[in-house]
DNA sequence: AGTAGAAAATGAACAATGTTCAATTTTGAT
DNA sequence: ATCAAAATTGAACATTGTTCATTTTCTACT
């Protein structure tokens, strides 16, 4: 039978990303390296070759889960709510609480930077546009005469704002807000973008 | 006369940052490397660290310098400006303008992360306060009454708001907004989130 | 001027990490 | 049981940050 191989060829890759992904939530982008991962998955370095192509390519593949699982939340996120603005709020503050309970995939997300030369598969950007669906939804929801081209740009001022507004908070350079007081600027920021 | 030792060590250090900034915004923050600052500056590994403790003090060093920039060019964008809100939308723009115009200086300057043992030195959090303030201070024209600590979170959500919009506009797996676009839809964060 | 100590500068050597690939082990089909 | 393909290994190499013994240059003093 020629499942055994495909069988363990699937597990191997399957413990080398978990690996990676246990990797990134306990040291953050920097402990995601092939020796680590090769170490921490039970094989050896030529092995997380044989499934990832380099190291970059298994950091997006840590990312593409991370983003898979923000999109979880935030669609969790707006269950039984029923105005889009609630609905706009509730999104972000669960795209905030996302990043305050796993601050290490969170910023491997969005700190993990691809050579110019290269581009980023399309598979993770669309999975990128898929968030931002969340999103234009309900601007849409709230002005449905909207064109898409201006619900497309307003779409990204408003995921570009509250994501601005997590990033620095998570950033001791610039003393960002935390608690009540961030959760509180939230709403009020989405409430200023997303009211007629 | 012991001034000529000075004089040296002081042109030293002044030539190894400067190789450092021009690589910063040739080739990014990959491009800065002992190596490769040091070849430029025309002196051996060794004294780049006689003048800096390691690449993350030296990239730390360049990115004062960035932050200088960005603050000179915020401060005249407002040359002439009378009402607060104008005030506040020509520092997003011109925010925004710098990151178009010197886009490695700019991710350089946001993509550095130190290690979570080290800290940030209180200079460099400084000059960061400094960019935040050229904000506070037109929100507290707008509004004299706000408290400080309330005038201290709006002022991150302000800055936090523009410059998340500026940093997806620059990222390809966003598909960010460019041009005119990205103009109109600064200048609509801007007036949504200062309007009383 | 000459000289000893201090400061500056050098570059070889080491460590850590990404990457390659020839050799070995395991699996699948006959 | 045997051979080809697939999977796996780990040694070896390249790159980059870092250290430090050595050399060169400068300052102060006689």
């Amino acid at each position: 039978m020629a499942g055994l191989q495909k069988v363990k060829s699937e597990e191997t890759r399957k413990r080398v990303l978990g690996a990676a992904v246990d990797l990134m939530e306990e040291g953050g982008l920097d402990a995601v390296q092939i020796r680590s991962v090769a170490e921490r998955a039970g094989y050896s370095v030529g092995s997380v070759y044989k499934h990832y192509a380099d190291i970059d390519a298994l950091i997006i593949a840590v990312n593409s889960i991370t983003l898979e699982r923000i999109h979880q939340v935030m669609r969790n996120a707006t269950e039984g709510l029923e105005t889009p603005i609630d609905r706009l709020k509730a999104l972000a503050h669960a795209y905030s609480e996302f990043s305050r309970e796993n601050p290490k995939l969170w910023k491997g997300l969005f700190d993990h930077h691809l050579p110019e030369s290269r581009s980023i598969p399309e598979e993770h950007k669309l999975a990128n546009v898929a968030l931002l669906s969340l999103i234009g939804g309900e601007l849409k929801a709230l002005d449905p005469s909207m064109g898409e081209d201006e619900l497309a740009a307003r779409t990204r001022t408003c995921f570009g704002a509250v994501h601005g507004l997590v990033t620095i908070s998570l950033e001791e350079r610039f003393a960002g807000l935390s608690g009540d007081t961030l959760s509180s600027e939230l709403d009020f920021l989405v409430q200023r973008l997303a009211e007629a």
